[in-house]
DNA sequence: TATAATATTGTTATATGATAACAGCACTAA
DNA sequence: TTAGTGCTGTTATCATATAACAATATTATA
């Protein structure tokens, strides 16, 4: 058992096939319990986020759709398989770089804290019930009733300061 | 003498003609201790940024430029400002809203925290070391070493709970 | 002071990210 | 089988931000 605050490493080389049909198969459960639909088009985009452990731009899902089965998708179509995604919890947006990353465990829906290496841009998703706290704290001092958290840290990871 | 983890509240009448030129004052003397020119433009562009506690958009500040003188300023010359008053620390941005906010205490170099009311959106700046250091140890745990902060909180201001 | 060097601002064009509005299709429920 | 709803396609447009180069203003130096 991982502990939360503790991430997998996805720089550590590891069967990424198994985090993207992990993901998949994750969703396709959560969707049927939600009694939404999983369709196939959410289903790529969902795939295509997954691709990496980065952070994609909506224009680069969007190029890939385009150049893999010709019919240029437009860009409402995959703004609204976003819409959709992060509605149900499947992928975090992330506010400094305008860009999308697959939720690492939407069983329980939160708001994760995002360590983004500026080098590599490998993403990690924390879930600091310390960070929470800390918020919260905050947040309760000065009366403020709390509905979203936006927690994005630029850096270098552990990997890109040692090659530098 | 203030606490920095309960701000003066900009929601309470206040004489906010203060606020303003407190901040072009300290904007003054900072760029001159900096050794670099703070310009008409940019003083002007700083003024517009303060004056409200609301985060402001480039676009909001470039058609008051383009109002108030007629001679329509064009984008660049607005971020170009805008940079120079985010490298003084005169100015945060606001990534979840694509807009701009004065700093409420210039004279330190940080990245604070804000709690932004969805419905009036006046914005609190916190300086939490509670929240900074709940971050800290999440990235060290990581061996994340930490560039930037972006902490954005959106919710309801105490002001708006009462209205609502 | 005159002039060179540098920094700032102006201007045009364009990149990048996101949404509105409406049409057509596809699945579901009766 | 057909009406209703939800999903996707399509076109147009809005919103945010930057590149590239020209013109001007300020500062430094001869």
């Amino acid at each position: 058992m991982s502990d939360p605050s503790m991430p997998n490493d996805p720089h550590q080389p590891h069967d990424h096939s198994a985090c993207v049909s992990g993901a998949l198969e994750s969703a396709e459960n959560l969707c049927e319990r939600a009694g939404v639909r999983f369709t196939a088009l959410r289903k790529r985009v969902l795939e295509l986020v997954w691709a990496s452990h980065k952070p994609l731009g909506a224009y680069d899902i969007l190029d890939t759709l385009a150049r893999e089965d010709g019919r240029r998708a437009a860009p409402p179509t995959v703004y609204r398989a976003l819409d959709f995604l992060l509605e149900q919890g499947l992928v975090h947006r992330i506010s400094s770089l305008n860009a999308f990353i697959g939720c690492s465990s939407p069983e329980h829906r939160h708001q994760g804290q995002f360590l983004i290496c500026r080098q590599c841009h490998v993403t990690i998703e924390l879930d600091s019930a310390g960070i929470r706290q800390a918020i919260a704290n905050s947040a309760n001092t000065a009366d403020f009733q709390i509905e979203a958290e936006t927690v994005e840290i630029t850096g270098l990871c552990a990997y890109c300061q040692a090659a530098a």
